[in-house]
DNA sequence: GTCTATACATCGATAGAC
DNA sequence: GTCTATCGATGTATAGAC
């Protein structure tokens, strides 16, 4: 047995473990919101003390920034296996869907991804450009459709997170505004169809 | 001198050494975050030690509760003061435009009342029902524009809080987001007209 | 009402033994 | 890596002097 062997054993391991912090993580945010983590609780899920929480993050705001990484790769991982079917604007409708659903199926970390309330946190560069990497994504359905403007994606964004947002707010665990993504979206198609260039 | 005349001026100085504390809370809400907010932080602020807080607010939920009701009357007083004029279509913009100047002006303000963000705090019946009359108030100015569908006064709610929210989360002290405010409303009213019954 | 003083539970975080 | 023990800060609350 090779000392590399041995390595990549502990590190598989340590991987491990660390997802299983990370599971047990998103559940309390489900259940107690997400600034309702207590390190102590987290670590009993996992049968751990408290203190050996640091052998796999550095701090609190290291654990939310994994689970703010694992969150964008989870949208981006749906985003991305979209089937292009449909016209420009079928794509985006579905895009549009998509976000919607994820976010109502999941509201802590449409919390965490989309809203700033975890107070002094920011994610590190590389998680950001993941929130980036999303973001392009949709930037680059709009384009296809001939929405190139920066407004144009403003506009989506604000119109898509503001659903999510009132749903979250007002309603949680119901539907009364996602259920509007699609009339929501034809407002926003017919309005940005005349706003902008040549279509597509 | 009276027992009435002694009573008064003794609630006339507690009122005022709670708008203190008040003014103190929402200055320290800014600068650190709603949840930032350390009653012995406070207290200092206001010469004060920390327990002599507790004979103005119950409890931190209840000091989170009054600055809740301060922020809707603040809104409510800016909306209601709002003059009549033009058509029904005019004054939701007027009414549009104040909501996302008073949002973007304190953003610990709009993150209290629009976002649910502090774990456990609700607000009581009393400053709910500032809530309510907000959102009547804007009920009011579609119903005016033939705008009586829920859906109609959802879909708007959403929109405005979008560009809020979008604009508190992705650029706070800018205006990128807001600026679209006057679109965003042309994009509303054109989609909401059509969809609407007879025009006003 | 306001203060000093104190108590308790919880939190994130660190030191050092094993 | 994991543990025990501990730290400082926090929110909450109470007792008792003035």
């Amino acid at each position: 047995m090779t000392n590399e062997q041995v390595t990549d054993r502990r590190a598989a391991r340590h991987q491990a473990t660390k997802e299983r912090i990370l599971d047990a993580a998103w559940a309390l945010a489900r259940e107690q919101g997400l600034a309702g983590i207590s390190l102590r609780d987290l670590a009993a899920r996992v049968d751990l003390r408290q203190p050996s929480l640091y052998s796999y993050f550095a701090s609190k705001h290291d654990l939310y920034d994994a689970m703010f990484a694992q969150g964008y790769e989870q949208l981006l991982a749906s985003v991305e296996s979209l089937e292009l079917v449909g016209d420009p604007y079928e794509q985006i409708r579905a895009m549009a869907r998509v976000f919607t659903d994820l976010c109502v199926a999941d509201m802590a970390r449409a919390q965490l991804l989309f809203q700033r309330t975890l107070p002094g946190f920011e994610p590190s560069p590389e998680s950001y450009a993941l929130a980036s990497r999303f973001l392009d994504e949709a930037k680059r359905r709009l384009d296809a459709a001939g929405f190139t403007r920066d407004e144009d994606l403003d506009l989506y964004t604000a119109v898509m997170g503001g659903l999510v947002n009132q749903q979250m707010a007002n309603e949680p665990g119901g539907s009364r505004w996602v259920d509007l993504v699609d009339e929501a979206l034809d407002m926003y198609l017919e309005h940005t169809m005349k706003k902008g260039g040549p279509t597509p």
